[in-house]
This record gives structure tokens, C-alpha cells and sequence, in this order.
DNA sequence: TCAATAAGATACATTTATGCATCTTGACGG
DNA sequence: CCGTCAAGATGCATAAATGTATCTTATTGA
């Protein structure tokens, strides 16, 4: 026995519980009983502070996304940058594919809301941080801003989820070195 | 009053009926009951054909994308292969979303696969379609078999299927041709 | 030390979807 | 023309999850 939790020490563990099970079963087998007891409580205790299983499991995941941040420093060099912000971002690669089970398992149908929106709801920092990369970069010279078209400023960021979202796991190493050096930096290089 | 439908009429008819409702509504909020009464009919008749929701949903969306079949033909160029195959994938667009729906929605914890087990199971004529083209056009001397990396000869449905999920429409027309001209071709092109 | 507050346990009603059993009736085939 | 079979309707039992009310008890702060 360790007494009984109180406070923001029982919402933490409430919040950790949430999201272990999100992270293990996904939206769609997410309960408020299952919740409860992997936290050793009960109902009500959650029911007293989320409205229904959708805030819960959204508290949850911005808990989560807020562990790491992920503004990457000036570096002095694109490439250096680009290879961190992927690194920084696959330590993310589980909380974007739980979330993105909660929108597209009936979340969303509420909402009417697409899962593009969650792009802008929970991952507003991460384009963010892409975009102050490739700003210093073309301040520095070294990639060429007109080639920076829609699609391309968007590719890493892209890819990345895509595989994220494809594979429930982060991308390996190499081929998150592929993406910048075979891919990416070719497009954008200065001439 | 038509009359009572039978047979392989009625089977279609109910498997159309699931496919809208899945289109409309995502497998999270799709119902045996909801299905039966678009159909006109009841729960019943469906309990008789498929065992729950699951395969239902299935077969509703293999039949739907067997009707567009996507090979694209020996048209002699590569670029125009490619847009072509693009613009047949984006008919299939909101196939795709509602199948990627059924699979992160539920039916994937119970089979324990992750959603790249739908990419083999359902697009799998699609990826074939695309090796087919760069395989043509490596013969023709257009692109550069040593160029095509797995995650650039992968590049084009990636980006297609990316753009499916996050917005659960097909991409425009000239967001395709970025792809082709401003992406893909520029990095396999024969020196 | 004690009163107030919230944690935790328990129980009940409700909702929603499903499987199954039964029964009637319409349609097709011999 | 009629018998057979499945379509279609209806009802019931069940299962899963949620919301809520109630009650006991531990913890905190005055």
C-alpha cells in the first residue's frame, strides 16, 4: 500500500495510465474502465475531471507531446539541422500514431474535423520548427529558396509521418539519412 | 414496391449500401443496423453472409476497388505514365481513406497487423502498377536504374497515399503534376 | 486534533450494437 | 401450378461501455 493519491500526483497518473493504454491498444479499444484500473482507481475518480474518453485521451497525448520539445538550434549547417529535427521528431513517432487513431476512430466524425486538422491541432510546432530550418538555410545560401515550392518545404515532414502513420514506429536511421541526402537536399541545393 | 431482391442482386446491393455508409460515416461509426436500413432490408439477411462488421466492411470495399482497375498501359513516356497513374489512384481516394479508417479503427488490434498490412493486402496491384511504369522506363533509358532507391522508387505512392489519409480527398491536379515535374522526375532522370 | 474535501468502492440505470430464434411471405424452379 | 427456400420483419437475450448516485475513508489544512 502507498497511501492514497491526491492532487496533480493522482492527474499525472491518471494521465500516464491514459496514455500507456492508448499507446497499447489505440483509440479504438480505449475505455474509462481500463484506464481506471491500470491507474488502480475507478470511474468516477476520471469522470470528476475528463468529459468522456475524447478529452481524456487529448489531455493524454499533449501531456506526452510535451515532454520533448522540438526546436532544433542553429546548428550552422542544413543538413545537421534537418537529421536532428527527424531524430527529435521520431521520438514522437508513437504519440502521432495515437493520435492519429483517435481521429480517424470517431473522433473526427463528431468534429467533422479531418485528420488534417490534427496536423494543425497537436503538430503545429513540429511544421513550425521545419520552417525556421529552412529559413536559416536560405539565409545562409545554402539551398535555393525558389526551389522551396509547396510540396517540397512539406516533403520531410511528410514522409516522416507517412511512415510514422504507415508503420506505428519511427523511421530507422538510414532511412531518415536517405530522405535528406537522397531526396531532399538534391531539390533544394543552390545551384 | 420493387419486389423482393435476390441472389447476387441483393448482394450487391447490400455491399454498395456498406460501402456508403463506410464512405459517409468511417468505420467507426459503421453499424450492421445503419447497413441494413440503407439496404431496405434488416440485420439479419447481412448476419447470413458475413460474420460481423469487420468482414463486411471488407468485401464491401474489395468490390469497390475491383471497378477501377489501375494499370496504365505502355503510352511510350514515362511522365505520362506517371501522371496517369496518379490521376486513376485519385478515383480510388476515398476507397483508400475508408479502408485506412477500418484499419485504425479497431479491426487491426484484433488481427494484430499495423496499417502497412493494408497497403499488401488491398493496394498491392497498386504498387505493382508503379514498378511496372519505372521498370519501362528504366528499359527506354529515361530514368536511371541506379537512381531509384527504395524510398524514391516508393516516393510518388507515398505522397499520394499521405496527402489520401491527411485529408481524405484525392490531391488536385496540379499538386500531382508538382510531384511528377517538381519531385519525382528531377531526381531519377538520366544524367 | 478535527472538520472539510476528495479519493476510492460499489451499485444501478441507460445506451448501443450484436447474435440468434422465429415467423410470414414473396419469388424462383421443376 | 405448387413446393421449396430464402428474404424480410420482429422480438429477446446479451455484452460492453458510460454516466451517475451513494457511501466510506484517508488525507490535508486550519
Amino acid at each position: 500500500m502507498k497511501g492514497r493519491r491526491r492532487g496533480a500526483a493522482l492527474e499525472n497518473a491518471l494521465l500516464d495510465a491514459a496514455w500507456e493504454e492508448l499507446a497499447e491498444r489505440g483509440y479504438a479499444g480505449f475505455t474509462m474502465e481500463d484506464v481506471a484500473v491500470r491507474a488502480g482507481t475507478s470511474r468516477p475518480v476520471l469522470a470528476r475531471r475528463w468529459n468522456g474518453k475524447a478529452e481524456l485521451a487529448i489531455a493524454a497525448i499533449r501531456k506526452r507531446m510535451a515532454i520533448a520539445p522540438l526546436d532544433v538550434p542553429d546548428r550552422g549547417d542544413v543538413r545537421t539541422e534537418l537529421l536532428e529535427y527527424l531524430e527529435r521528431a521520431s521520438a514522437r513517432a508513437r504519440e502521432i500514431a495515437a493520435a492519429f487513431t483517435l481521429f480517424t476512430s470517431g473522433y473526427f466524425q463528431e468534429t467533422a474535423s479531418s485528420p488534417s486538422d490534427l496536423q494543425a491541432a497537436l503538430s503545429a510546432g513540429e511544421t513550425r520548427t521545419l520552417a525556421t530550418i529552412l529559413d536559416r538555410a536560405v539565409e545562409r545560401g545554402e539551398i535555393d529558396q525558389a526551389k522551396l515550392t509547396g510540396a517540397i518545404a512539406s516533403l520531410l515532414s511528410d514522409l516522416f509521418r507517412y511512415h510514422v502513420i504507415m508503420t506505428f514506429s519511427a523511421p530507422p536511421d538510414d532511412l531518415r539519412t536517405e530522405w535528406v541526402d537522397g531526396i531532399f537536399l538534391p531539390l533544394v541545393r543552390r545551384a
